[in-house]
DNA sequence: GTCTATAAGATGATAGAC
DNA sequence: GTCTATCATCTTATAGAC
């Protein structure tokens, strides 16, 4: 049961994910992804059939490498570790070529989305907030759930804009200072 | 010299404008803008030859209201007041039907942009971050320009990425949590 | 799975009449 | 200024052969 190389679906999916950061889901066509993988328009639509079943797949596949994320620095000892591994996600998506977060640019483009897309989008939010409350509560334990929820808020929507603007200025390292920032503000390291 | 109602070239402006900020530049055409105004698309092309020249305008004329705001808002005697006039654009903005700031929806369009219409956007982020910063020397003179210009840049990506976190819950009160935060930020008032 | 062929409709844009 | 007419191209698909 070895792949030798990835199929034609992940070849797609791979292409539309880069596609979909930077140029946003209305700005690709199947003709597009079909180029860059090789394949006719035709065999794209194979796959996925729509293009909201396109995006959909797309950000599953995203909130599930989210979620290994999340498991995999769940041992981590200190949430300052767990917070700086997550700021350096964004870090690696602003160096990628300037890309956004591909919720986030789902979530510019939310009113040409479909309901189910709308709602996974959504819901890729939510995950992220509970992620990052669940990392407030540990930091300091006697911050009010209230306090939690609003840390989180600032938290995430800091690093969703400033990929904004390190794109515009293709300035990568703004999302180190927003990182920084974001570590002061959860306080001082306990669990 | 009356204009008892508005020109043709300023409705096609704004309902341009409202579609930039809630469906992106590649979600809209000259057809959506025409039946909007009642008129041909062929006449939306004689006021705006490309959709670049659209775009142009439609930045322009954004950061001409900026600018005016800036300049209505230099009598207030306070930071704190100028800061919270500022941070209450956003505000209007999310509860305008989930709008995104223009040039943030532009931001998130970056890369389908052509070249004279990157600067405008790069442009108006670099006003606002003057201004912001401005704000901040004149909070508290005693921080440093370097971290003058931190927390401007702070303040925006985060006011940004707030009103993309707003449309996606529909919930405009995020942009006031932003506010209050940023309020914080700038410290305790003085000029 | 991948292809060719095809379709209906949208899109950005232009020419020329009024 | 606004229109009709037209254009080449793109877009999202679908049908059916291999």
């Amino acid at each position: 049961m070895h792949k030798a190389s990835v199929d034609n679906r992940t070849r797609v999916l791979n292409a539309a994910r880069e596609l979909l950061q930077t140029r946003g889901i209305n700005a690709f066509s199947h003709r597009d992804l079909a180029e860059r993988v090789g394949i006719k328009s035709s065999s794209v639509h194979y796959y996925f059939p729509t293009k909201e079943d396109l995006g959909v797949a797309l950000i599953r596949s995203y909130q599930h490498e989210l979620t290994e994320f999340f498991e995999a620095t769940a041992t981590l000892p200190t949430v300052i570790e767990r917070l700086t591994r997550f700021c350096g996600l964004f870090e690696g998506t602003a160096k990628a070529g300037g890309r956004l977060c591909l919720a986030g640019m789902l979530a510019s483009d939310f009113a040409t989305l479909g309901p189910s897309l709308q709602s996974e989008v959504r819901a890729f939010f939510q995950l992220v907030e509970a992620w990052l409350a669940a990392q407030a509560a540990l930091s300091k334990p006697e911050r009010s759930p209230a306090a939690n929820a609003d840390l989180s808020q600032l938290a995430f929507s800091l690093l969703e804009g400033v990929l904004l603007s390190a794109r515009v200025f293709d300035d990568p390292d703004r999302t180190r200072r927003a990182a920084r920032h974001i570590q002061q503000l959860f306080g001082s390291p306990s669990v």
